[in-house]
DNA sequence: CCATTTCGCTAGTTTAGCTAGCAATTGTCA
DNA sequence: TGACAATTGCTAGCTAAACTAGCGAAATGG
């Protein structure tokens, strides 16, 4: 519906352009990640699982199982096949919650996390490739309008 | 590896925090997927399907079940029972390709087109929002770094 | 302090991917 | 042109990974 609008003005046009960009981004990183996972011989969720676990460590917040299958949209049960899975290829290790009996805390191994930058390493070579051609400035605009987007989509 | 760079200049540390926006911008992404394909009763491969075949028919380009596979990295085998459900559901049709009597042409109904912006709207509605506030000067750059950073990723 | 909720798990089922291999058609080149 | 290879989409059968239902242990809150 509203991508048959005629944009009326230049404005619209371009709104509606970086739209399409944005869709055909995502797409692009689908892709990756999927080429990713044949690399690494591993299932999707299950690499969506690392790349949730880096970006947690990297923002200092622990990760439970129910904090995976929240992310991940799946069910706890599910959750506890694929934690069993990473678990014994020696990704991650259930660690007990320092506080919460019940609960665990998830942690990569230094290994997984090698790996993964191992096989993780060319794309981001390639990705620094293309912001090193923009100045401070228009990297900044470029982070802030991402974190925007992402907050409005995805408000965690 | 590259992570763990203590970021020198400005510049890099710029580069960094693009980087980490993208990743979680990426995830927001697949969330959001993940939430639609709740509401629309479908899977993953089988929206992912759908988005493709809109982007495609923007371009105008038709699709072959084979271009299917390539796109989502899966056998043809699998894309034939994908399609077969996207069929019975209504989503798509097969049609005969015009000069290749082996070949099938996929093209989505009325009814799945609607129905997804339908479900999508919302959303797109929420990243117009974001869109707005910039100016038809940063939106091309905006639409000239996702490009860029897509030709890179997946260099079709 | 008892009722309710949360956490992670097991068991059993269903879904959706995979490999192998087929007939029909198309492309190639001696 | 005729033989041979490659491509397209499919079926059959297998495996992987999701789901639902439900459980015991621990935490929370009237």
């Amino acid at each position: 519906m509203s991508q048959r609008w005629s944009p009326e003005t230049p404005h619209d046009k371009a709104v509606m352009q970086l739209l399409q960009a944005i869709r055909a981004f995502s797409d692009a990183m689908d892709r990756m990640h999927g080429g990713m996972k044949g690399d690494m011989e591993m299932n999707a969720t299950d690499l969506a699982t690392l790349r949730m676990l880096i970006m947690r460590e990297q923002r200092g917040e622990s990760v439970s199982p129910h904090d995976v299958a929240r992310h991940l949209r799946i069910s706890t049960a599910s959750t506890t096949k694929l934690l069993d899975r990473l678990s014994a290829s020696g990704h991650v290790e259930r660690r007990p919650h320092p506080s919460d009996k019940r609960a665990r805390v998830i942690v990569l191994t230094d290994e997984s996390r090698a790996t993964f930058y191992r096989h993780f390493g060319d794309r981001l070579h390639d990705m620094r490739g293309v912001a090193d051609r923009y100045t401070d400035d228009e990297l900044a605009l470029l982070t802030r309008f991402l974190g925007e987007l992402g907050e409005v989509l995805d408000p965690t």
